[in-house]
DNA sequence: TTATTTTACGCAAACGATTTCGTATGTCTA
DNA sequence: TAGACATACGAAATCGTTTGCGTAAAATAA
C-alpha cells in the first residue's frame, strides 16, 4: 500500500532550507539603505528622489520581493482573511455557495478558511472559535440544523466581529441576512404539484429549528389551505438531526407512507431529503409520479437524469454566496458605525420535469 | 429582492468597536508585571513563582485571553496553515478529499486555505502564488486538467516550500504522492465489463496530461489486451480540457457512437464523464445497459438512485486526503532533511449495480 | 559575617512592515 | 550672506509574543 522510494533529482538537504522570502531589511542592507526608504519606495512615497525609487523597485523586482502578510497583519490589526461555518462542503448547495464567496473573497484581497459543523451544535461553537482564534477579519455563517441557541454567534457579534448570515439565518435582528425566497419557493412547488393534480401533498422539511423550514413550511400550508383546506398536520415531518443519515429520512418515509391515507405527493425541502426520498422509493418500488408525486429543493446537476428526471426547486447559491460575501466585506471595510441591516432576499427558480406529472 | 430594516435590538455604533482580544500587554499592566514574565507564567515556566504563576492564569482565563496566533506567525515564521489546490470543490472526490484533508488538519491545529484552478492552466500558477504569499507553511496539490508543465510547482517546491501532491499529481520525483490504484481499479473494472459479456469496450478518460489518465488507460489496454487481443485505439477518447462543460464529453460520445462498429460498452474515467454519458444516453434513448454497458469512475453517493443503478469505481478521497494531509504536516514539522518520498498508492473501491448487467 | 547560589523577575531584541518625527544637506530668497 | 524652506533620507516606535541575558533580593554555604 505504500512504496519508498529514495530521492533522486531533488536536492537531498532542501528541507534544511526553510522557504523565505526576501525583506524589506535584505533590500535596504543590499542597497545600502533605511528600511523606512525602501518602504516608501516601494509604495511611491514623495519623499523619495526617483533614482532611489528606481534602485529599490527594480532591486525587489529582480528578487521577487513579497510584502509578508503576516507583518502587514500584525501591524493593521486585520488578516485580510475571511472565516466561514457550514454544516459540511460535500453537499451541493453549499459548495456552489462557497465558490460564490471565493469569487467575490479573491476579487478583494481575502482568502478563506472553511470551517465544518457536521450538523453539530457543539462542533459550530467549536468553528466559530477556531475561526476568532485564526483571526479572521469576519465570519459567514449557515448554522447548523441542531442550533435553537444562537448566544455564541451573538456574543461574538456584539463584541465586534463583523458576521453575516447565509442560507440557515440567526434568528436576531441587527445583522446582515441573505435568503432565498423560501416561502414563496415552497407555495410555488406545492401550488405546481396540486395543479398536476394531486390531491395529498406531504412535505419533508428540514430541522424545526430552522427559519427556512419555517418559511417553507408556511408556504407550503398556505398553498393548501388555499386549494384544500382540510389539511392534515400529520403529513409534514421534520428532519431534526440534518439528515446526514438516511435513516432518519427513511424514518420519516416509513411514517408518512404508513398512513391510511398514504400521500399522493411530497414536497422535500434539502437536497439531502429530496434524494433520499427517492432513494426510499427505488429500494420500496414505490412509483414516481404515479405513485407518488415528487418535487424538492434540490441543486445537484445530476436531478435531470434521474429516472424520472426530477422536478426541483434550484436554490440560487452561488448568487447568494456572492451577496453574502459583499455584504460582509463591505461591513470590514466600512470606517463608520453600520445602522441599517439588509436581509436579502434571493428568488429561486421551479425547473418543472417528470417527477410529478402523471403519465 | 433587498428590504432594508433598521436596527432594533442592537447597538447602533458597535462597527466602532473592533474586535479586539486582550493581550498580554494588558494582563502584564493589569498585574503590574512584565510581559515576560505574564508570557512564561503561561508557558508554566520555571522561573516564576507558584504564586504570580496563579494570579497570571486566573487573570488570563477569567478575561478569556487568547494568544494572537498572526504575532506568533512572525515570531515562528510558520503560519500553521495549509494551502490546497484542487480544480474545484463543487466535486464529489475532491469534497470528499477535502473533508480527509481538513480532519488530520484540524486535528493538528493547522487551518485550510483553499484555491481552485477550475482546470485552468494560469489560475492553477496564480493559486500557488496566491497561497504562497498567503505565508501558507505547505502546500496539497491536485493538478489541473491542463496542466503538462510543472515547473511552477518544482521552482516553488525547490525554494522549499513543502508540497504534496495527491491525485492529480506531479510528474517528477523527490515528492511525496498519494495516488488511487488507478491502473488495477481500471483493470479491474473493464475485465468486469468482459465477463459480463461486453464485446467492444471503450473507454473515455481524462486530459491525457495527467498521470492518472496514462495510468487507467494502460489498465484498460491490458485487461482488453488479454482477452481482446485486437484492440483498436480508436476507441479511447480523452477529456482534455476538463470536462467542466458537458459538451466536450458529448462531442467525444458522438464520435465513438458514430462509428460503424459502436462500442456496447464504455469505462469512464471521472465522474463528471460518467455523468455526463449518463446524460448523453438519456437524451439519445440509448439504453444501459442492453445498448451500452457502463462502469465509471465516481464517487457521487446518488449512483445507487440512477436507472440503472451505476456500477462505479469507487475512490478512496476522504483516506487519501487524510495521508496526504498527514505526509505534509510530518514534512512541514520535521526538523531534519527529508530524503526519502513515498508514493502512497491506495486501493479503489468497485460496486457492481446494474449498469453493466444485460438483462 | 561574607561569599555564593538560587529564586523570581525585568529589560530589550527579534520577527517584517509602516509611519511619525527628526535632520543633514542643498536651494532659494531677501 | 543669513535665513527660510524644500528635498531626501534615517531613527525609532509600533503591532503581540517569545526568549536570552542581566540582576536585585533572598536563601544558603562557608
Amino acid at each position: 500500500m505504500s512504496m519508498k522510494n529514495m530521492l533522486t533529482s531533488h536536492d537531498s538537504n532542501f528541507k534544511y532550507m526553510r522557504f523565505e522570502s526576501i525583506t524589506i531589511k535584505d533590500i535596504a542592507k543590499a542597497l545600502g539603505l533605511s528600511t523606512s526608504t525602501v518602504s516608501r519606495s516601494l509604495s511611491d512615497s514623495y519623499e523619495i528622489s526617483l533614482e532611489t525609487k528606481q534602485k529599490v523597485i527594480n532591486y525587489a523586482k529582480e528578487n521577487n520581493y513579497r510584502p509578508n502578510p503576516i507583518a502587514l497583519s500584525l501591524k493593521d490589526k486585520r488578516s485580510r482573511s475571511i472565516g466561514i461555518v457550514v454544516s459540511e462542503i460535500a453537499n451541493s448547495f453549499l459548495s456552489q455557495s462557497i465558490n460564490g464567496i471565493e469569487s467575490i473573497a479573491n476579487e478583494k484581497g481575502y482568502s478563506v478558511i472553511i470551517a465544518q459543523s457536521k450538523e453539530d451544535f457543539e462542533r459550530e461553537i467549536s468553528s466559530m472559535e477556531f475561526l476568532a482564534s485564526k483571526s479572521v477579519d469576519g465570519i459567514l455563517i449557515s448554522v447548523s440544523s441542531r442550533t435553537s441557541n444562537f448566544d455564541h454567534i451573538k456574543k461574538l457579534y456584539d463584541r465586534g466581529m463583523p458576521i453575516v448570515s447565509f442560507d440557515c439565518v440567526v434568528d436576531f435582528e441587527g445583522i446582515h441576512k441573505v435568503i432565498q425566497d423560501n416561502y414563496k419557493a415552497a407555495y410555488d412547488g406545492t401550488v405546481h404539484l396540486i395543479n398536476k393534480g394531486f390531491k395529498k401533498i406531504a412535505c419533508i422539511a428540514s430541522s424545526s429549528f430552522l427559519s427556512i423550514t419555517t418559511e417553507r413550511v408556511k408556504g407550503y400550508i398556505d398553498a393548501l389551505k388555499k386549494y384544500e383546506p382540510l389539511l392534515k398536520i400529520s403529513d409534514i415531518a421534520y428532519i431534526d438531526h440534518g439528515g446526514l443519515k438516511a435513516e432518519e429520512i427513511f424514518d420519516a418515509m416509513d411514517k408518512l407512507m404508513n398512513q391510511k391515507e398514504k400521500p399522493d405527493a411530497i414536497l422535500t425541502c434539502s437536497d439531502r431529503i429530496t434524494t433520499n426520498v427517492m432513494r426510499y422509493c427505488k429500494q420500496n418500488k414505490i412509483g414516481i409520479p404515479n405513485q407518488l408525486g415528487l418535487i424538492g429543493f434540490s441543486n445537484l446537476d445530476l436531478t435531470d437524469i434521474l429516472t424520472p428526471s426530477l422536478s426541483i426547486i434550484r436554490q440560487p447559491a452561488y448568487e447568494m454566496g456572492r451577496k453574502a460575501a459583499e455584504l460582509l466585506i463591505k461591513m470590514i471595510e466600512s470606517k463608520r458605525a453600520i445602522t441599517e441591516f439588509e436581509t436579502m432576499v434571493i428568488p429561486c427558480l421551479l425547473l418543472e420535469r417528470e417527477s410529478c406529472t402523471k403519465y
